[in-house]
DNA sequence: AATGAATGAGAATTCATTCAT
DNA sequence: AATGAATGAATTCTCATTCAT
């Protein structure tokens, strides 16, 4: 033990906190296995061994980082809920005053499809994901940024037009942008390049007859 | 005992087969129930002994009545597969030649969407179950229907256009009403009168303007 | 009630007690059905509700029976034992003073075999049941019975010898006729014409050769 | 925890191995239990809970190394039939040729039977096992190796003499074996010390008259 | 007595979580 | 921290037995 603790300092000199960066390591594999595995089979039927499995540990480590199941799942939504906070919050500033919405829309959807299409669990966790249980919670997170970023961006580029409307709308963007993002998506595994750009072209196409048919042409 | 006797003449034909009368009933409570179950907790949640006390049951007599779970959400698809395909058969054939697409709307989403927020079982195994594991080849069942029920409307309602873009397109159109009729009835348990109408103003909205864009306005 | 029995009195005049024939009727039914599901999957195996239905009666009537499932079984074995009792008094009395082995075994075992291969449940309750749980006492009632007509037999064959031997001889002559006639019996469903004969030759021939050398031969 | 340590240097060939050695332990631990559940209530009455409990065990354990129930009656019985073919391979060799019937039987019955008495589950699952369900091919893998071997010894003892013969002798011989050596160890649980040394010497008996008469004294 | 639907304890199996090493 | 064996509650399903009709 003392020994131990001796090495820690002359060690952690050198090699930067190794046992932490190890650590981490092991999180990340363990939160990568769990996204896949949530991504195959869905929350309900993932098993911790399995994800253990695919992150090279045994389940004990696993519950060494992760309190419970949940926990993991937790910790996934929650990143992909800042990093898709921190991409829309890149995307909108730059891209919103004064330009058709059309042009929003191809400056906008595109990138964000293939950031989701390029997150594991997220499709598992979110977009095909039942609305029911433990995770509805879990999930209201992500959905709540992902409103209040759109609709924020809605009341900017249209203003003076009545909150709750621009509300209902925004929920009917969110669901339309969710289920055709979700065919576009289908079945590419995590491979970026290989989402179907008709499918693309199709959302865009119906959330900008949508937006402008409600607020407007611009 | 003497007013069962008198009441045998009116409820004769209740009494006229018992065993299939009590038989069917339960298999009716069964099947409510595990449909509301389905509704409330999805599919993987569900359990067997919390269904059969929601029916005021013994496991043993649901498993009299039914094989195994999946096979009550079986019964339920069809029927849901069934019933629904007999509403659109009944409002497709009168609705749909020459007219406008916003009339057809008008003559198509409000009764369906009604009639989805009125079936017990279809959000839970349908509208808002993620596609994996035992479930999906049941819910391609009712996909299927749907798919064909739509493809056919609107290949009569716009022929000469090319198959593959209309397949495209109704699964565009079939993304969008489950997604935004999922909104409409959100939270509605059974209570058919109580759907969003401005939803369903904006389902409608959405699916005019893409009909209309694709196919071309008439 | 007082009717009923008014009836009773002048129906048992000509019809001699039709309720009861009716029941003894429907005993028989399910003891014969219920002994050929014993033979075909064994007593564990064996369900009383498949019982019922081979004898095409509800598993009701066959509790107004029998008290539960062991006690078919019980009186099934009961019937095998008083039976082959009856038999064996029947073929031991004439058969034995004075005459060679030999010709004691042909007058007694094929008559015994035939007899037990057309005997339904025989098989299924004791030739190839397991001597463990519910049935070991049973079973019991009905070896007892045999190792007690064939002790008696022996003695009566072979005086003069000594008792613990001839106990130890029998129980080693019942073994083997166990044994021998279930291979003899082996997959004729109640059909007693065709028990392999050659089988019942070297039954006899194994029997007789043990019994010349044990109790000298004559 | 100091004498641990020391321990840990007579016992080190036991934590060389320790992970595998635990799984090794409970495994023979849970097939000891289970061997002798069967010997003591049959397969189709032994539960999975009560050779847990008897292993000292939790079910899960037993579910970590068995995939089910019959699973382990599975791998008791191949090592009984691999074991007993070990030793019939080790007597037959050294015994057979040119020696009298007599003498063989003196070096092969009563070690056959001593192995057989000290074998957990021997009994329960193949000596008073009935011949149905799910056992039945697993009884027929050691039933076949026996008859195999005893056919060659039979061939090898006694040539030229019919195979259809020889096939039926062993067939015989089998059954005989079987039943009286059941009655030799009867009630004697994995002691094996104890078996019936009487009933033993009448199973030489039975069997060397047999055979004598079969192929010829020799 | 007859019927067969209903009951629920019990059995097999799974899996989130804990814990000894 | 790491490991993976161990735990046992929870879940699906079966079947002897009961009971309303």
């Amino acid at each position: 033990m003392i020994a131990d603790q001796t090495d820690m300092h002359s060690i952690a000199a050198t090699r930067r906190t190794p046992s932490q960066a190890r650590g981490k390591q092991r999180t990340e594999n363990i939160l990568q296995a769990a996204a896949e595995v949530f991504d195959e089979v869905g929350y309900d039927n993932a098993n911790t061994i399995l994800i253990a499995k695919r992150a090279n540990t045994a389940v004990g480590s696993l519950y060494d980082f992760f309190p419970n199941k949940e926990s993991i799942a937790q910790v996934l939504i929650e990143r992909h809920t800042h990093d898709l906070a921190t991409l829309l919050d890149g995307l909108i500033t730059e891209a919103v005053f004064n330009q058709p919405i059309a042009q929003i829309l191809d400056q906008l959807i595109e990138p964000l499809v293939r950031f989701i299409s390029g997150r594991a669990g997220f499709r598992g966790l979110y977009l095909n994901a039942p609305h029911v249980g433990d995770m509805s919670a879990l999930q209201r997170t992500l959905e709540t940024m992902l409103m209040g970023r759109m609709s924020a961006l809605v009341t900017l580029r249209y203003p003076a037009h009545d909150p709750a409307e621009i509300t209902r709308s925004v929920r009917v963007c969110m669901a339309i942008f969710k289920s055709l993002s979700a065919l576009a998506i289908q079945g590419h595994r995590a491979d970026a390049s290989s989402i179907d750009l008709a499918m693309i072209a199709e959302l865009k196409t119906v959330l900008g007859l949508y937006l402008d048919k409600q607020f407007g042409p611009t």
